[in-house]
Parts: structure tokens; sequence; C-alpha cells
DNA sequence: GAGTTTGAAACT
DNA sequence: CAGTTTCAAACTC
């Protein structure tokens, strides 16, 4: 990943937060103009071609003419939507992109990320459709995951209203019980003669009419498909069936016809979905090419495979530790050329289920941002022994670079086990290469071609991807780790301190890697050397009466599972998942940012770290680890209520007398490396010192923590963290200048 | 390891 | 918002 790594997750970014007003748009569009329909089915309506410009007119005008005599529903929309006018635009956006050719341009519905556009030629490509719905500004997680599954060779694709981390009740109440409300799916598949002219000229409007259209029920386990029923020009698919499936002839697929798929929603009544079969076929949605012949049988025939979905995600507001995953469906998109699993090809496995992915497919592994559910993979090789355990940092990275080596996939399928653990996973498994630390989770940096990665995970071998992976591993399985495999003495870390302060961590990161800087640093990774190096994996807590369901607890404060903790009726796991969404629920009523890192930045241009809140030590002097202060290895700030603090040392600053709240400046900890400006060094000397190896590690290790920071804000905002590395990178170089200043100002005192 | 101290979190 | 209680970690012996 890297460069191309970034532009893809800019891109998807921009694409997301492009089609976001569309697809809001769309969905007031679609509520205007079948309100009534989709509050009591999921349905599915039958346009006519809308490819045309005149065709588009047409309809404009035909919305207009809805809109028009339903003022309240306009005002309403406008008031929680958008205003009129976007439709209209929308219309000449879908009107643009029908005329346009090839991959979407900015101004399209949808852009295609220049990583999709590699494979456009030949791979379909995944966008998730997601609806769009209108919640408050404090949702944590996109409300409305699609999903795109992979059964056999049919692909479908499944409109998700997914959780939403909200403080609204009923939002909560889906968060824990983990209800899929929503559950749309298309699919071009084993079709009757479809005749479509016969439909769309049917406008009698209570006429009821047997369609050609098949709508199957898609629930685990069954495959019960019925003629949809062709109402007032829509399709009605049964009302039971919570997932549905559009079976479309392949002839239609060419065509001007339109799907719009509605369905209820529980938030803003219905929601919808309005793309023409020529726009899908355009868009890749339906891959002409994957439209098979009917079978012996005649009539059916294999699938038309809407590759893809286009994924409308609100950046999250809230960080929020371990969804649930019960009853969710994660996703995993498979990038890189080669075999029948093409690029773009997304896996789902529901809740924490299984991915069988056909062998010697994959190359790459692709977390969707707005999937927080798939915080690890668990890759079991089913052709070799072993598992690999592959933990997502809260999707800090849209694309794990990480390939599926041919060897683990070849011949018999890989199972990929898709765990909904947020750090501590579950010990006993057998991990990868080297690994380092980061507070609750290690990544692993792994050069690229390397041979030693023979039996985990390898690097992928598409040109876009650099030479860099990350695995992230829990620190439990490092001495697993440091048993099985050798360590690779080019491998890269880095030492820092996580954004609490509380963890001691080794990330080796390449999430930027035009902007994170790498420091060689050999490590052998065993626990004595990672105790050397202040390295420890998070304590296990001894919590008693919270049942590890407060913030006294620290797991749960980090968002953290309990796992091999010495606490007591714990109920911060899985297996408690509805308790522990109430618990963060609650903690969140009483404070939104319960979960956010205590420790944050001054303004920008600002040197330090700081606690957020401060502390309100009285008796310690904030020199002892009672002060999260001082745990953290900051100084004290302003922020802080503390009675006779004697911990006011800048981080990075200390002994340039910049940074005394109180004129008191005390050696806080011997043992801290926050020093990488010793005042008692002078002249060019200092300046040498200055420039050493452990200022270069320390300023990475402010990057990182940005970087991490970030990632533990939830945030999926790649511009967000590029901003923020930037801006640290830019504080630790003005610090450098600013030292190395100071040292020369002192030469001629020095040395005279 | 038990008891004490401490300060954040939770509660009123 | 302030005062009090609860809690778990840090600390001491």
């Amino acid at each position: 990943m890297t460069e191309s790594m970034n532009l893809d997750s800019a891109d998807i970014v921009s694409s997301l937060e492009e089609f976001d007003s569309l697809d809001t748009s769309l969905e007031a569009e679609l509520n205007m103009l079948s309100e009534e329909q989709h509050l009591k089915h999921t349905s599915i309506e039958l346009m006519p071609s809308v490819l045309s410009k005149s065709s588009i007119e047409v309809i404009k005008e035909e919305i207009v003419e809805k809109m028009e005599p339903e003022e309240h529903i306009e005002e309403q929309l406008m008031e929680e939507t958008i205003p009129y006018d976007n439709t209209v635009n929308i219309i000449d956006s879908v009107m643009d992109i029908v005329e346009s050719e090839g991959p979407y341009h900015e101004q399209d519905l949808v852009r295609l990320s220049e990583d999709d556009q590699n494979h456009s030629d030949n791979d379909p490509l995944e966008i998730d459709h997601e609806e769009s719905t209108m919640h408050n500004d404090h949702e944590i997680f996109s409300d409305r995951v699609i999903d795109e599954v992979i059964v056999g060779d049919e692909q479908v694709i499944e409109a998700h209203e997914s959780r939403a981390y909200d403080d609204n009740e009923a939002d909560i109440s889906d968060m824990i019980s983990g209800n899929v409300t929503e559950e749309t799916v298309i699919e071009g598949s084993e079709v009757m003669e479809f005749e479509k002219q016969e439909i769309i000229e049917k406008k009698e409007p209570e006429k009821v009419v047997t369609s050609n259209v098949f709508v199957v029920n898609t629930h685990p386990g069954t495959l019960q498909t019925a003629q949809a029923i062709l109402s007032n020009n829509t399709l009605i698919a049964p009302k039971e069936n919570k997932v549905t499936r559009l079976i479309v002839p392949t002839s239609n697929s060419d065509t001007g016809q339109t799907i719009r798929i509605v369905s209820p929603g529980k938030l803003m009544g219905a929601t919808a979905k309005t793309i023409t079969l020529a726009q899908a076929k355009q868009m890749g949605l339906i891959n002409l090419n994957q439209i098979y012949p009917p079978n012996s049988k005649g009539n059916v025939g294999k699938l038309v495979v809407p590759k893809k979905t286009v994924t409308v995600m609100k950046s999250p507001t809230k960080i929020l530790p371990a969804p649930p995953t019960l009853g969710k469906t994660q996703k995993v998109v498979i990038r890189g050329a080669g075999g029948s699993l093409k690029a773009g090809t997304i896996l789902t496995s529901p809740g924490a289920g299984v991915l069988r992915i056909p062998g010697a497919q994959a190359t790459q592994l692709h977390i969707p941002t707005g999937n927080k559910q798939v915080q690890y993979l668990k890759l079991v090789g089913s052709s070799k022994p072993g598992t690999t355990l592959v933990p997502v940092s809260a999707l800090s990275t849209k694309t794990i670079p990480v390939a599926l080596q041919t060897s683990l996939l070849n011949s018999a399928p890989a199972t990929f086990k898709v765990l909904p653990i947020t750090t501590q996973a579950t010990a006993g498994q057998p991990q990868t290469s080297q690994t380092v630390m980061s507070g609750t989770t290690q990544r692993v940096l792994i050069p690229a071609n390397t041979s030693q990665m023979n039996n985990t995970l390898v690097q992928p071998t598409t040109p876009r991807t650099s030479q860099h992976s990350i695995l992230m591993l829990q620190p439990h399985v490092l001495p697993q780790v440091s048993k099985q495999e050798k360590i690779t003495p080019t491998q890269s870390s880095t030492v820092r301190t996580t954004a609490n302060g509380k963890r001691a961590a080794v990330p080796t990161t390449k999430v930027k890697e035009e902007i994170v800087p790498k420091v060689e640093v050999k490590t052998e990774i065993d626990e004595a050397v990672m105790e050397a190096n202040g390295i420890r994996p998070r304590k296990p807590c001894n919590c008693t009466k919270s049942m590890c369901l407060k913030l006294y607890c620290d797991c749960f404060a980090n968002g953290e599972f309990c796992h091999q903790c010495n606490c007591t009726t714990c109920f911060n796991n899985l297996s408690h998942e509805e308790e522990r969404q109430r618990a963060i629920k609650s903690c969140l009523e009483r404070n939104p940012t319960a979960f956010r890192p205590k420790i944050g930045k001054t303004y920008v241009g600002s040197e330090e770290r700081r606690h957020n809140k401060g502390c309100n030590c009285r008796r310690s002097g904030c020199l002892k680890n009672y002060c999260e202060c001082y745990e953290a290895k900051i100084p004290c700030s302003k922020n802080c209520k503390c009675v006779g603090c004697k911990n006011t040392e800048g981080f990075l600053r200390r002994g340039l007398g910049d940074d005394d709240k109180f004129g008191i400046r005390e050696k806080a900890d011997s043992t801290s490396a926050r020093n990488s400006c010793d005042p008692h060094i002078t002249g060019h000397r200092q300046v040498l010192n200055l420039m050493s190896p452990q200022l270069v590690e320390a300023t990475c290790q402010c990057l990182v923590a940005q970087v991490e920071e970030w990632s533990r804000g939830g945030s999926t905002d790649l511009d967000l963290a590029q901003t923020w590395v930037i801006e640290e990178l830019g504080r630790c170089l003005a610090q450098l200048i600013d030292c190395i200043n100071k040292s020369l100002a002192q030469i001629p005192q020095s040395t005279s």
C-alpha cells in the first residue's frame, strides 16, 4: 500500500462523500414517489428507460409533477434532507453518467478510485451502495452497509441497515440487538423470458399483474422464489421476504430499464435506490460478461452479477469499543487479480462467520471503512495448518495490504474467519512473523518479498503496492511469534507511547509511507527484549465490582474486550455483548467523548500532547502514576486542576525553560524517554546529538502516535489522519529547529 | 499479599 | 455544578 493505497483511500472517501448527497437525494425522491408502497413493502420498481436525455427529462418532469401537489412532503424532506432542486440535479447527474463513457469522472455519480480504475477493464468494481439515512450529527457509525455475498457462482448485493451508534434510542436498540432491518438484493439471475414492455406498459394504477420478475427470499437456509406482483408499475416483493432478490433477465441488462429498490427503513420511513440497468452496467454493477447462459433446464440461467455497490458512509464522529457483530455481515473485498475471484469481489460472512475463498485467488483484503465489525481477520488456511490472525486497527487503513499467499490458498479453498475482536483476541493463535506492539495491538512490518513469510502472509505482487505490509497482532501472541518465526533483521519498528500514555508500544506502520518515516530498529521479539524496551502487553484488569463495564476498567475504557484479565464477573466480552453495548451507551450518554483518547493534541502548531481533561491531583504532586498526566509522560497543563503540581516539564522540551507551569522543575522519571533535547549538552555536540537516531525515532513515535490517536478516535477520514501526521511532523520539525537554534546560540558561551 | 492511598468515574 | 461515594490502580509495608 502506500501511495496507491492512499490515493485509493482518498478517492474512496471522496467518492463516498460525493455520493452521499446524491444518495440522499435519491432517497428523498423515492420517499416522495413511493411513499405508500415502501412503507409497507419491500418493492422493486421497474421503470422505463431513462438512458436517453429525453427520457431523463421526462422523469424529471414526472418527479416535479409528483412533488408539487405534495408540498407537505416536500417541506418535510427539505427540512430533513435536501432541497428540491437537488432531485433534479440527481437526474442530471445520472444523465451525465449515462452520457459519459468509461470510468466515472469526478462529477459523476460515483468517482472511482484509482485503484478501482486500474481494474475496471476486467474486473467488476465494488462500490457499496449504501442507503443514506438522516441521522443526527452524533452518529458513530454509518448506518447502512451493503454487503455483497458470494455464494458459489452467485453474487448478491445486500443492502443492510446496519447499526447506528447513536444517541437515538431506536438506533441504539438496533445496535444492541443487532437487527438488520433492511436487506435488499438486486441480482440478475435465473430468469425466464422477461417481457419488459409488457410490464412497463401496464400502467393501470390498481391492477395487479404477476410479473416475470422474481423475488427470492434469501434468508439463510431458504431460497424461496416467488413471482413478484406487478402493481402500478411496481414490483411488490412478498412482504415476508425480508431479504429479496430481484431476478432480472439478462436481456434486460443492457436496456434502459431502471431498477428501483424501495425498502422500508426505520429511521426515515423509507429508503430507496434507483439504478438503471444500463447505468448499472456502465458502472460495472452488471457485468455482461458474467451473465451466464441459461442452463439445461431452460429458463434458469446462472447469474448476472451486480459487482458494484455504492456505499455512502458518514464519517464517524464517535469511537465505540468493539462493536457487536451478532447477526451482521462482515465484508472483505478481494483486490488484485487472479483466478476466478477477481478484484473487487466482496466476500462476506455473517457475524463472526467464515469466508471461503477459492484457492490461489486473493491478493489483497480490503476492509471497507464503514465496516466497524471487522477488526480481525483470522486466516485459516485449509490447505496448510495453522491460522493467521490479522487484526484491523479500527480500520485505520482501508486496505489490508496483506496478500493471501498463493500457497495458503492453493487447491483447497481457504477459510477466512472474521473475528469481531477488538484487541484481546483469543490466545493460542499461531501467528506470523516478527511483531511489534502498539498498545493493545501490534503491527508487523513485513518487507516485500520476504521469503520468511511463506506460511503466513505475503505482500501482493501488484505493482501498486509498496514493499511493506502491516500486520497487527495482539500482544499476547508475541511470545508465540517469537517462538515460531525467525526475526527478520531488516524489519522496521518504532517505539513509542500510545495516546493515552499507558501503553508502551512498538508499532511499525506504513499507513502513510510518504509521511511516516521508517526507523530501522532491530528487534528481537521476546519478552525480555520487550521488557527491556519498556514494551509490555496491556495489563490485565482486576475489576471486581464494575463487571468491567464501566470506565474504571481500563480494558473497557480502551474499547477492548477483557482477555486473560483477573476480573471477576466480567461482562466485557462477546458473551455479554448486549450488556456491554448498554454500558457503552450509558457511558456515552454521560460523556460523549468517554472513549476518546484522554491525551490529545493542542492546537495546530503546538508542540505537546496534553491531557484533554487534565488531572485533579491533590496529594501526589502529579509525580506518581496516580496522576494521569504523569502516567502518560506528559506535563500537566492549564487543563489540570491539580494542587502542588510538580509535573510541569514539557515533553521533548525539558530544559528549554519555556514550559514551566509553576516554576518548579523536577525530574519526574528517569526512565522516561521523552527528553530528546538535553540542555546540558551544548554546542555542535548538542546539535549532533539532537540529530541522533533517538530523535528520529522520537519523531516517528510522535507521528505514529498521531495515526494511532486518529485510529483510536474511530475516524475513517484519512485526510484527517494525514493532516494530523503532517501537523505533527511540522511540530517536530519546529521543535528540532528550535532546539538547534538554541544550541547554536549557546555555542559561543559554551566554548568561551 | 494485604492494606493503604490516590484520583478518576460514578452518583446524588 | 459541587459534593460524595465507588472503584480500581498505584503504592507501601
